[in-house]
DNA sequence: ACCACATACATGACAAGTCATGTATTGGAA
DNA sequence: TTCCAATACATGACTTGTCATGTATGTGGT
């Protein structure tokens, strides 16, 4: 058999290591990591969606809100949200009701189970956080936020201006 | 009107503070804006979707490969792979073929057309990467490289770890 | 040689995100 | 005042990701 330069295994591995330090590449990766525990986390904590969770804990930290005012804090777009909300009203979690002043607007409310089933699912949700924090320091955690900050800020560019820069360093 | 502690934009303010530290609630808006800058750029660089472009990009660096490969170099369930690949085939991208040692692989390989459509994207994305590199040093991509090594080891802890780690310090 | 177990893949069911589009309501300018 | 643009939301269509399950194939121990 014809041997190749390199072997599968070793191009294999070469590849995986490009990739390892490409950002892009690693970010699918740990976005699905940490959703699929945020899931087994509150599946131990009464069985809450992770959309519903964010909306319970939205509410109890900054009171009745409209949908476009959670979807701003949550950086998700609307849809996600209108669409989540009519389930948690029908289990009971939430009020809506039109804005009296602005008759678009929705008025998002916890009620007494939503308040209930946020108490239930806080303290577990808690203790993954804390348990983020023995892995990292508060000065590093810090540190990731500030590249998130400016990754986003480079995501966010428009493609035109992206494909053009190198012309005016 | 009564006049609450806070006003609501005060504490909308103070709960998106909150948030922006929160690595958690960062990654599933930083992943969506990473995957839509991809998106963009693809479509300008011949259309390909993200994932047809992670496999023609994989099977041009490491050469045919199986569908358990490419998953294990791209982070994702095999399952992602399966369904993408029959559409590559007829799109002339790739062919399959089962092993003929291990008839349960398939051998994926590049076509001419495959690679045609890798060559056409990858100067693009070169430029995306390029791009990447002028907002952040080398230093700071391994750093952020590092982080999420360090992350992915957190997220895929089993869960019951986590809930009695605190126990023991 | 056989049986149990592991592996590779296909596929169904689902979650979470996007964008685009349609409708009702608001608000400002002519 | 009236009308047009902007805003808030609902909804359809789509992509990317998961996990669970079924089927075919390979492998190792007795």
């Amino acid at each position: 058999m014809p041997k190749p330069v390199l072997t599968k295994a070793e191009r294999i591995k070469a590849r995986r290591a490009r990739e390892e330090v490409n950002i892009f590449a690693r970010m699918p990766a740990a976005y699905a990591a940490s959703r699929g525990q945020a899931a087994k986390f509150l599946q131990r904590a009464g069985g809450l969606s992770v959309v519903e969770w964010r909306v319970l804990w939205d509410l109890s930290e900054a009171g009745p809100l409209s949908i476009r005012e959670m979807a701003s804090i949550q950086r998700v777009d609307h849809s996600q949200l209108s669409r989540a909300l009519p389930g948690m009203r029908r289990k009971g979690f939430v009020t809506m009701e039109r804005d009296a002043e602005d008759r678009r607007q929705m008025n998002v409310a916890l009620t007494e189970a939503g308040r209930a089933a946020y108490a239930q699912a806080a303290p577990i949700m808690r203790k993954r956080r804390e348990g983020l924090r023995r892995v990292f320091s508060a000065e590093e955690l810090e540190q990731f936020a500030g590249l998130f900050d400016r990754l986003e800020e480079f995501l966010r560019q428009p493609v035109e201006d992206l494909l053009e820069e190198e012309k005016n360093p």
